[in-house]
RNA sequence: GCGCCAAUAGCUCAGCUGGAUAGAGCAACAGCCUUCUAAGCUGUGGGUCAGAGGUUCAAAUCCUCUUUGGCGUACCA
């Protein structure tokens, strides 16, 4: 909405332009020759709403951005749909105010109308779209580079739904190879028949100790290693001794990192298993190879030469006609778009991976498959800590449970400290969902792309520019709405009326809400859920600060109170419908 | 070596389809709770946007080079 107030001013901005230039005797499109107009922000609310620059005019109209301002000023300012005071040239800048009641009132219409579906737009509706995140190893528990995985692929699929694709999650679950078999080595030898239940360890927790007591095993015993691929070639073979611990044990990790999937509000409609799926990918190679695509070394493994895209050579089937990672995720895209055929494939993957995925897309489109065009590769980067890297070795990894069960049950002693206990309700329930909030957000802030340091005191800092904070922004808007509901048939007499939102941030508000669905659009072209993070901090700090300012409930005339009543009920479906896209749950009570 | 990515305040990050004095949070300091939840609000200090060139009326933003860091360049996944 905001995106046509802005497109109405340009427009007429161009018309007074190509005016003033045939007044001057000028020939031709002075807007084709000078460019279109910019809409750019000024850079203080009080300057105006709409900034555009007019240098480019300069040379064109032969004149001063100066004196051109001011002519188009006079030249608007003439015209009856031009409210006085709209237009205000700023040096070379003309700035214009919009009219924010008239957009305050079209906005409440639809927001009413359009609820927890406000802010969704259609800019890709009707296209299929499968988002493969998260991934995990069966072989132990989910740390914290998972979670950004995690966060990162659920929450680009809620964006996505939100304009309009229809979207499918999957989880293409690695349960297979050596290092499976490692974990279940060394419990085979030293278990002891231990099991969750026995032990009281979750599954995952339970299986990533023997992964670890295999590292340990490993060197004492040099026969280890061999004995692991004995192990592996077993399970290929389809033992099935070997097959039932693998089974049971396979259920242990899953069932324990579903636990994880729950408390970090991640969820998938399809999981994949890659013992199913490793053999894939074989016959599409033989027959890439027998249509000249790839070519066959002399010991018989069979390769690409990826010399078109400017990078060497990459082997495709072992020569023993084993497959690699390579060879069956070219299978499984296959598989996939025959089971459900995509308009687009996102991998939620660390850029580290980004060579793989670069040599997966162009194998693909050398087999003939047209959509391997619309493959992409989310590529986000690495989780460090204030320290460096994350290292197994040094046990500096952060486990994902042990984060999230410290960072409840500090939500849980801040709720007991601000004696909010009786309020809350359900205090573990609400304890779980801020850390939830707080840990997505953390996560999320950044851009994907970019590395980013985890630091453990900051993200269990409930203060500043934090998930906490966001929830808090709703806990207040709900409590002042539960309030509203007792007092408001007093009110019944009155109408709204936007033009009682004068004030700064109330103008602020009202443009941030209007706002609020090119973002939406923006993130899913970006594939960047920060997009989203970043107005939800910025509408949060400004409501804080316009509610803090003035009284809403307690305002001088009752026709403010609706008004303003009226524009908080606006801001808190924004922030709602927001939460939604960046995994924040909405809290009515903190 | 080659390839990809990054570099903005003491720390963590926004801003990058070029536009007005480069913004937040944390940390430091100073204020604000008989008034809709102080997980809050306000203010102060803090910047050669890694460096050098170039394009432009205009560069943190685009281009080139340099430096530093990360990742990759496996018949691992």
């Amino acid at each position: 909405m905001y995106q046509q107030v802005k497109e109405y001013w340009k427009n007429l901005l161009e018309d007074q332009l190509r005016l003033m230039a045939s007044e001057k005797g000028m020939e031709g499109d002075v807007v084709q020759t000078a460019g279109e107009l910019v809409v750019n922000t000024p850079p203080n609310p009080e300057m105006g709403d709409l900034a555009f620059p007019l240098f480019p005019y300069a040379k064109v109209m032969r004149n001063s951005p100066q004196n051109i301002v001011k002519e188009l000023a006079e030249k608007l300012n003439a015209l009856d749909t031009v409210p006085e005071g709209a237009v205000l040239p700023s040096g070379p800048y003309l700035n214009v105010f919009i009219d924010t009641t008239s957009l305050a009132s079209s906005l409440k219409e639809k927001v009413d109308a359009q609820k927890e579906s406000y802010g969704h737009t259609e800019t890709l509706s009707g296209r299929r779209m499968m988002v493969e995140f998260s991934c995990p190893n069966t072989n132990k528990p989910l740390h914290l580079g998972h979670l950004r995985n995690d966060a990162i692929g659920e929450s680009i699929s809620h964006i996505l739904k939100a304009n309009g694709a229809d979207v499918q999650k999957v989880n293409l679950i690695n349960n297979r190879g050596i290092h499976i078999c490692k974990s279940m080595l060394a419990y085979q030898k030293f278990g002891e028949g231990e099991t969750p239940d026995s032990s009281g360890i979750k599954g995952d927790h339970l299986v990533g100790k023997y992964y670890v007591r295999y590292a340990a095993w490993e060197k004492e015993d040099p026969t280890a290693l061999s004995q692991a691929q004995e192990m592996l070639r077993k399970w290929e073979d389809g033992d099935e001794e070997v097959l039932r611990l693998w089974k049971l044990m396979n259920t242990w990790t899953i069932d324990g990192i579903e636990e994880t999937y729950k408390n970090t509000g991640v969820s998938f409609d399809t999981y994949y298993y890659e013992s199913d799926t490793y053999m894939l990918g074989k016959d599409k190679i033989l027959k890439g190879l027998e249509d000249g695509v790839f070519y066959r070394e002399e010991d018989s493994s069979i390769w690409i030469d990826l010399e078109e895209i400017n990078l060497d050579k990459k082997v495709l089937l072992r020569k023993d006609g084993t497959s690699l990672y390579l060879t069956q995720d070219i299978g499984t895209a296959i598989q996939r778009h025959e089971k459900w055929p995509f308009d687009s494939l996102i991998y939620v993957v660390a850029s580290e991976q980004a060579y793989h995925f670069k040599v997966l897309f162009h194998v693909l489109g050398k087999l003939g498959y047209q959509w391997a065009e619309n493959l992409y590769h989310l590529s986000y980067g690495m989780v460090n800590l204030p320290e460096g890297k994350m290292k197994s070795r040094e046990g500096t990894v952060v486990d994902a449970d042990d984060l999230f069960a410290s960072l409840t049950s500090l939500a849980k002693e801040e709720i007991i400290a601000k004696n909010r206990e009786a309020e809350v309700g359900d205090i573990d329930d609400v304890s779980e969902k801020i850390a939830r909030g707080a840990l997505s957000y953390y996560l999320l802030q950044p851009s994907p792309m970019k590395d980013m340091v985890f630091n453990p005191a900051d993200s269990i800092s409930f203060n500043g520019n934090t998930g906490p904070y966001l929830q808090y922004m709703g806990a207040r808007i709900s409590s002042m709405l539960a309030k509203w509901e007792e007092m408001k048939s007093d009110f019944t007499d009155i109408d709204f009326d936007a033009s009682h939102l004068t004030v700064r941030d109330e103008r602020e508000l009202i443009k941030m809400i209007a706002l609020y669905p090119s973002l939406v659009a923006q993130a899913a072209v970006e594939y960047n859920p920060s997009v989203i993070t970043s107005f939800l901090y910025d509408l949060s700090r400004t409501f804080s600060r316009y509610y803090h300012d003035h009284a809403v409930l307690k305002a001088e005339k009752k026709e403010q109170i609706v008004a303003r009543v009226a524009l908080v009920t606006m801001v808190l479906q924004v922030l709602k419908n927001a939460y939604g896209l960046v995994g924040i749950p909405f809290l009515q009570s903190m």
